[in-house]
This record gives structure tokens, sequence and C-alpha cells, in this order.
RNA sequence: GGCGACGUGGCCGAGUGGCUAGGCAGAGGUCUGCAAAACCUCGUACAGCGGUUCGAUUCCGCUCGUCGCCUCCA
């Protein structure tokens, strides 16, 4: 398999570091907020990166951490007069909760930054003690200057960067590249204590610490949003190797933006959508299949109308389990259509999805294989159908390939989608209703029990075998 | 100013030195009382200009345009 490394930059062969086991530490949100849309793709992506690695029989741990102290979370807190360790808490609640509706599974790990301090001042000691930080009232500050391969994730320079020409108020660093490793704390704000004074971790330790505390040196995937490579990132690979001398992580993978009209969506421009605000609105796999029908690295615009286009794929695939199960419940006296069309497709696909998945992870690829796989399932019970009969074995196995590589991709169904078997006994009355209407054309009144079957929240279709329900749209809207 | 990415048919979006991506939307058809779904048919697209090549959308250069990072940011 071949993934892209941000530090090489360019795809390599991935090996794992221990046989078999793979290791990954994500970057979560700074819980200062709700998180948006954009906060939710590489959520979605290291999740499905995880479900790819454990399909190739892996054993994965997934690290995604959430930072619940550092100087937004206090801002916020003072302007909205609460305690900041309180709205840490209930933001990385209401996180946990967001990110939960999506329908994945958890990360194995996801530590708390204010659950690791102690981890956090021993790697801040290490750092004072070989001289690659200095402590200054009551702060400890990197020298940047003083780590060799600073830049090398980013291709920043330190002699070119912008901000060196800035030098910022109240800070008492040597240099203006220095990054805070530890902050004294002022009044009233968070602190623990730690050899230099009351204060806080600075930005980035906390990532430096919960990684090698859970994955150990040399893991395998450091991974992130795309603006996170600079600083973030670089200063996490300084903190680390600074300490070590050995590699930190040995590959970097970075997520895309989520634009809104071509710009970043991002809590700065104030263009963000939140997460839980698209959750009232539409099925949580419509927002998967938007992430996944692109590569995961390329910009991404939310829009209605790519919403629109995931949720109008959603029904496809909707549509494509509950005409292969309703064949495959009716037993059926006619003859099987030819099996070797599907029997090829099916082959086709599941090749055709591991060479795009072990490619970069290609889901759009990836994604265009299970279509060819839902069209010849589709080909197939429509001759099915029509004939009334099908070898329900083949059948079987194709929908159940399309099931497993659908939830490779993080899309899970099941019949409660399109209504199950256990049918409403009053909506099956109506459907008697319209069909004894029908048979005598009163039409009308055939239309008025669908059009009750329809309020019901089903849809009826008429095929050769008899009219069947199905349960109606799975988005909300839009 | 520095670093990087990208510009594909109506839209979204993969990909490749010569061979159908896929999806959505649209047109026609099959089926249906009408629908819905599904199936069949239909679109010779690769920003522009040069270069390399038998041949480039794919490689190289330039131009134009868009975006990201260099400051908090997933």
């Amino acid at each position: 398999m071949k993934l892209y490394n941000t530090l090489t930059r360019k795809k390599e062969e991935f090996f794992p570091r221990d046989e078999g086991k793979v290791g990954i530490y994500v970057c979560g949100p700074t819980v200062y907020g709700f998180i948006h849309v954009g906060n939710a793709r590489p959520y979605v992506f290291f999740a499905v990166l995880a479900r790819y690695l454990r399909s190739m029989g892996y054993d994965v741990k997934l690290v995604e951490n959430i930072t619940d102290v550092d100087d937004k979370i206090i801002e916020r807190a003072g302007k909205e007069g609460v305690a900041a360790g309180r709205l840490a808490t209930d933001y990385a609640r209401a996180y946990v909760d967001d990110t939960r509706a999506l329908g994945l599974e958890r990360p194995d790990v996801e530590p708390k930054a204010t659950e690791h301090i102690s981890e956090i001042i021993d790697l801040c000691r290490l750092l004072v003690g070989t001289g690659m930080a200095y402590e200054t009232g009551g702060s400890v500050y990197f020298r940047v200057e003083k780590f060799p391969g600073y830049g090398k994730l980013s291709g920043q320079k330190t002699g070119q960067m912008k901000h060196c020409e800035l030098a910022r108020e109240g800070e008492a660093k040597e240099s203006p590249l220095d990054f805070a490793v530890w902050k004294a704390a002022k009044p009233g704000e968070p602190s623990w204590e730690s050899p230099w004074g009351p204060g806080r971790p600075g930005w980035h330790i906390e990532c430096t610490a919960m990684s090698l505390k859970y994955l150990g040196e040399g893991f395998d995937i450091h991974g992130g949003g795309r603006d996170l490579v600079f600083p973030h990132h670089e200063n996490e690979i300084a903190q680390a190797e600074a300490v070590s001398g050995t590699e930190f992580a040995r590959g970097w993978m970075h997520v895309g933006m989520i634009t809104t009209k071509e710009e970043k969506m991002s809590k700065s421009v104030g263009n963000i959508f939140l997460l839980r605000e698209f959750l009232k609105r539409y099925d949580p796999r419509v927002l998967i299949l938007f992430f996944i029908g692109s590569h995961y690295r390329s910009p991404l615009e939310f829009s209605a109308a790519n919403l629109d286009e995931a949720a109008s794929q959603l029904e496809r695939f909707k549509n494509c389990f509950w005409k292969a199960d309703s064949v495959l419940i009716e037993a059926g006296t006619g003859a099987p259509p030819d099996g070797r069309p599907l029997e090829e497709a099916a082959a086709t696909t599941a090749e055709q999805f591991e060479a795009e998945m072990q490619d970069d992870i290609n889901t759009a690829g990836a994604l265009a294989a299970v279509f060819g796989l839902v069209k010849s399932i589709n080909e197939y019970t429509e001759q099915a159908s029509a004939a009334g009969g099908a070898d329900h074995g083949l059948l079987g196995r194709a929908r159940d390939l399309l099931e497993r590589l659908l939830g490779i991709l993080g899309v899970e169904f099941n019949e409660a989608d399109y209504g199950g078997k256990a049918l409403p006994k009053e909506l099956l009355e109506l459907v008697e209703q319209r069909e004894t209407a029908r048979r005598s054309k009163d039409y009308a009144v055939a239309d008025a029990a669908r059009d009750k079957i329809a309020a019901a929240g089903y849809e009826i279709r008429d095929t050769p075998q008899g009219p069947k329900l199905i349960k109606r749209t799975l988005d909300f809207g839009s």
C-alpha cells in the first residue's frame, strides 16, 4: 500500500514499525466551541483509514486527542463568564456527542491534555535539561534556532518566516521564533504546579506528550488537517526529536480543507457550518459520502448542490439493497438469470476497490468501483424480478460484498433503512385498498391510498411481483 | 516576499503518454393506469501558449487564474 507522506512529499510504500500493528495519532479539536463540518473531515478520514487497515488484517491503534486547555478556551470562557475548565468539559462532551452521531466507531484512545499534565511537565523538564528550552518569567520556551531539523515537515525556512519581523508584546523570548512549551499562569487562569511555578501547557506539547505515551517513538502515522502542518506539527517534531534524537513519527498524513465559496471554512473567517446543525438536516452518511467522493488531500467545496448529490448517491445504494433483499426474500420458481456478469462484476469490483485503496486511500476511485457493483446488482435483480427466479447464493454474496465495501468506506446500511420485513399492518391494508381500487380502475381512490402511505413515510413501487413498500428518503431535507 | 497545491465534459470528481472512470443533473426509450425505482441509449472534457514525442489531458517550460500555509485554525 502506498501512502502520501507530507514529510517526504511523495507516496511511499507503507510498512508498519511493528509487524502487523499500526499506530496512528490524529490531532483532534481544541474544545472551545462546537465543531464544524470541516473539523469532521479528518475525524471521518482517519476512521476510514483505520477501517481499511483493519480489513487488511492490521491491529490498529487510533489515538485522537482532545485539547482541553488552551488560550482560546480561556479567552472564550472569559467572554462567556464561565470557568475555563467547565467550558472545556462541556465542549469536549459536545464534540464526543457530535462525532458519535456520525455513526463511526470511536478512536481507541481519546486522551485529554489536562489528564496528562505530569507527562507534559516531564517533557518540558527534559527539554530544559538538554538546553533546547529555557525558562523565563515562569514560562518555558523552545529554542527554535537550536533545533537543526526545524522546518523539515513544512518546508519553512526560519530565516524567511514572515513572523520573524513580528515581535510579540509581553513575551520575554530570546527569539521571536521561539514558542512556548509551558505558559506561566495569570491570576484566575487554570494552572498546575510545575518546577517553573504555576502554569499550563503550551499548544503543541500536549500532542507530543500524548502521542509518545500511547504510541511510542517512531510511531507509524501522525495526522490532522492540512493547516496543522505549520506550526503545530513542525513544533511537535521539534519537541520530540530534540529530546529523543530519534524520529518522532514515520509518516505524516494531512487532510485537505473544506471550503465554502472557495474559501477555507474556519472559525476565524466566520464561514462555518456546525456539524450538529448539519446532522439536524441530513443523514450522517451524506456527509461521509460527500467526503469520500473526493481525495482526502484535495480541498472540498461545501455546498448544498454537492451535498444533494451525496444524498442522491445514498438513495441509489438504498434502492440497490432494497431491491436485492426483496428478491432474496422471495422463493421464486423461475429460471435464474445468467449469473456470470454479476459474478465477474463482483470480482472486478473487489479488485478495483483494493487497488484504489492501496493507492493512497483513493476513496473516490473506490467509490466508483462500488457503483460498478451497484449497477451489476441492479441489472441482476431487474432480470431476476422479471424471470421470477434468482441464484440466491450469488446475489447474496454480491449484496454482502457491497455492504462490506461500503462499510470500509464508513457507510453502513441495514434493513431499517428501507423499512425492513415487519411493515405496519395499517400500511399493508392501505396497499390492499389501493390494489383493489386499481383493479377496478378507481384511480382517484388508489392515489389517495398512495398519498396516505407517503404521509406515513413510505413509498409504493409496483413490480412484476406486485406492489412493494420502501421507506422514504434517508436525508431529512434540502 | 518564502513554501506548497490546483485548474478535467452542464455540475461534482478520479485518472492515464495512445485503450469507457464514476456520480449528479439533462434528453430519448423500456416498464407503469399514472408514478417511483431500475434498466437501455445519448456527452470525443481535460485553462492558454510553446516544447519533448510517432503520439500529451497525462512529461517539461512559460503565461493567466484559483486556493492553502508562513498568525489562532481540522
